[in-house]
DNA sequence: GACTCTCCTTGACCCAGATCAAGCGCGAAC
DNA sequence: GTTCGCGCTTGATCTGGGTCAAGGAGAGTC
């Protein structure tokens, strides 16, 4: 019912909307050019899985537009997200077959694929993708080991308020809304994905999103619809120290 | 009372002990020359610091010999460990200034240092360095997931075990043990340092311990010693899927 | 041999979050 | 309209692991 070649895209990457993000970000106009000869565009809907964990992987890509998650399970059924895919974040492991994790569209989906083989070989000729590629796997390195101390050691409450953090600031940063005041956005996870995240039951999640609200930390309007009145005080419910260093 | 210029190394890469499995590995000889003219060698003893979170770290390099934490502290005292660093492993972030974590040398250590600047400039020459850089970042970014899925999801035993089966995995690649059999090792961390490892706390830690030597899963001589006679045993107890995909 | 210090073990008790269970709200299908 | 189903909330109860507390084992020092 989808799945065909999705043109609404631009099949430009001069006016593409992740240009100055994603693994292409240094490239100049002539390497843009050998990129999108072997690129080209698909589409999710929310809740379809893009590639299963141990599967062949016969594509890297970026995300264009939506979420999508990276999780891990267990036999017996536990799972845990072990990564959140914004759009411009990179998909896949140059230089191996398969997929290490379970790979889901969280959200309607749209990514850049470029074809395996020939990205390797580019990779080999132009370090401008290399480097980017390389920085962006520093950042995400970063960003899990952030996330280890969150599992490891934040209480319920404060694992919301760190998620929600992170959702807002991620969020602000795209739409670049500079005013600081009251945050604004549309929760992209349901209960069950935040738990998954959070290494919480989505009972838990949702008390504690109901404890968040009831204390004025949070607005909420339907399940999804969040207001941050005042980002410190949600950052100090997340243990962060004071204004979370602002990093981009 | 340490800290003089450390010469038992040997000053020739040529004969290094990770010539073959650090960031160095697939440089050739003549690059191998460029690097020794940055290089020195660095000794830490057991608990010192080597750096902190957020101080200006104006070197990168790779750990010789022994073991290293990274470790993340919130206000209030509570530690995540992030990342256990072992021979080879690199420590440091090109293109940063300040270092993210604590660096803590968890047994006497032996680091071989690059000034900072010099190395960035020779990795932006040298393609076989970022290369190499880049598929250890990836390596870490796995582990670090898999990681994520312990801390989220696991009970304490079967962390304990996770810890165990790692340790037991590193341990016998680096003798190079063919032998399947039985594996035996020294703990290079404190109850401590596991429960940091692992989010929990070290009376949670001593109690696991002791189930699974009351249960026959490992042997146990001292506090230290730890002898496994069974692997694919104790990866059941780890909820890993049988055995463990044998990852390099 | 006694003292001390660090690392570890073990017991008793408690609580945050899991589990089990019931029901609400709302959009889609008919 | 009614019904269904999904996502979510809320309550009642249970429990794994945290917390508090009391030692034990071994190595180093005097």
């Amino acid at each position: 019912m989808l799945n065909e070649p999705t043109l609404q895209h631009s099949q430009d990457c001069g006016n593409c909307p992740i240009r100055h993000r994603a693994v292409c970000a240094r490239c100049e106009t002539d390497e843009l050019e050998v990129l999108e000869e072997i690129k080209y565009y698909r589409s999710f809907e929310a809740g379809q899985t893009v590639v299963w964990s141990g599967d062949k992987m016969d594509f890297v890509g970026s995300v264009v537009s939506g979420i999508a998650s990276l999780t891990q399970t267990m036999e017996d059924g536990r799972t845990q997200m072990v990564g959140l895919l914004l759009p411009s974040d990179f998909v896949g492991r140059p230089g191996r077959d398969g997929a290490a994790y379970d790979v889901v569209a969280t959200t309607d989906l749209v990514m850049c694929c470029f074809r395996k083989k020939p990205f390797e070989r580019m990779m080999l000729e132009t370090p401008h993708i290399a480097q980017r590629l390389l920085e962006m796997t520093l950042d995400e390195l970063d960003a899990a080991r952030e996330w280890m101390l969150v599992l490891g050691r934040k209480t319920a409450r404060e694992k919301i308020a760190s998620l929600l953090s992170i959702i807002a600031r991620r969020d602000a940063s795209l739409k670049l809304s500079g005013a600081q005041g009251t945050l604004v956005f549309d929760l992209p996870l349901t209960r069950e994905a935040m738990a998954d995240y959070l290494g919480l039951t989505l009972e838990t999640v949702s008390r504690q999103m109901s404890a968040l609200k009831r204390d004025g930390v949070i607005l909420l309007e339907g399940k999804r619809h969040v207001t941050i009145p005042d980002l410190s005080r949600l950052l100090e419910e997340a243990g962060d120290d004071s204004d979370g260093g602002m990093m981009v």
